[in-house]
DNA sequence: TTTTAAACTCTACAGTGTAGAAGTCAAGAG
DNA sequence: CTCTTGACTTCTACACTGTAGAGTTTAAAA
């Protein structure tokens, strides 16, 4: 008791700090972020957090994990398809709630618990789409790739619909060698990147499908699938 | 004639120096890199360089567009599909070669001509596959971002078949909510990048074959096409 | 009350990016 | 030839970084 209320104590200003390094970290982002601004908007010793977190890298993983667990990752349900959408999903509004947290997210990568919850839903709708093992494995590795690609890319900046000095930019280019670029200038204007990510998502998942037809794993997925529905 | 030659000097010492923190930045990546250590290895003051590129974030900008130059990229051919796949292996050896200058690509992106060459690939390749143009300009982004993170996650070792100990950790997991993850992990143990690398792209190709005929465009693509190939 | 161990702080150090002043030096103008 | 000009380079200085190591506080256990 007494050791768990030593815990306790320990927990809430572990916990706080970490709150305060997430905040300040999502707010001015890994360039202005340093343990000493930090320290200073909790009050507290910079070398006291360093005492909790051990280094500034620990720190980051910590607060990528704690990014990670804000949102909640969906569950298996008989629909394969809507499972891959949702694990997308997942990571999109994470990326979106927290774009300059994001990339730590990259960098720290398949660590956390939620990280497996997640790729272990990718890998049972993967083989519940009829895909041998090893294609799974595979796949589910590239698929986690194109997710938290695409949702870097988006909290880059990079997804966005492109503005007057882009569309400046693409037109001054050669006519002749970009050719497919600058008709579709237009399209680039009113890009929206909901529609292309539901596009991308129906692309890769129509591939999986065909994929399985053409290579399809030899027994059916052993069961286990059902159980996983709440 | 005296400007060009004062322009020339200027330039070999500019890309003496670029070439130098190229270097440096592919050795001991990002978290080592300082504008201080470069100035040593070229035997220079830290005040030259900057004041050859302005701020450290120019320089780096400048770094990864010498990467990027320095990967041939592709043109076009008749074959839209091998296309999709040349300019994802492209990025792909690109990750290979400088695995810790690669992050930067992710984080200045799409400002060198050398990406306007590879999207261009890319737009041309999905509308002669038959997308509509607003559905080529979100899918030529999205496989852009489906490819650079791919490529980053290989680069940072996200990719390879597991050890030992990521073993042991998924064996560690409850095997009732980790069913799946479990039973991959002989695939993961013998997981090849390249196959799964094979494996994304046939996906991806086939889903906008696929999309291309359930949504096709009103017109077949305007020509021009032929006239890239070489 | 004393012991003990964890939590916290202070000091110090080596290193960072870069602003601003000062120096250097080659080319053009007189 | 001298003088000016302007780009290039360097020096100095400042505010800031992460963190090692020693010291201090504090709260629970004996």
């Amino acid at each position: 008791m007494t050791e768990a209320k030593s815990r306790a104590r320990r927990g809430v200003e572990r916990s706080e700090i970490l709150q305060a390094a997430f905040d300040l970290f999502a707010e001015v982002g890994e360039i202005s972020f340093s343990i000493r601004k930090l320290a200073g908007i909790v009050g507290v010793d910079p070398m006291t957090v360093l005492h909790h977190f051990g280094s500034k890298a620990e720190l980051l993983r910590a607060i990528a994990d704690h990014g990670l667990r804000s949102v909640e990752m969906p569950s298996s349900t008989p629909n394969w398809r809507n499972d891959l959408k949702a694990v997308g999903n997942a990571y999109r509004t994470l990326a979106h709630h927290h774009p300059r947290v994001f990339p730590l997210h990259f960098r720290y990568n398949a660590t956390g618990p939620a990280d497996h919850i997640s790729s272990e839903i990718v890998y049972c709708a993967l083989r519940r789409a009829g895909l041998t093992d090893s294609a799974a494995a595979g796949l589910g590795l590239a698929f986690y790739a194109f997710v938290l690609g695409f949702a870097l890319a988006e909290a880059e900046g990079l997804l966005r619909a492109i503005g007057p000095s882009e569309e400046a930019e693409l037109s001054a280019l050669d006519p002749q060698t970009y050719r497919a670029t600058q008709d579709l200038i237009p399209a680039l204007k009113t890009l929206d990147p909901d529609a292309a990510f539901e596009d991308s998502m129906d692309v890769f998942i129509a591939g999986i499908a065909d994929l399985a037809k053409t290579r399809p794993r030899p027994t059916p997925v052993p069961n286990g699938a059902a159980q996983l529905v709440a």
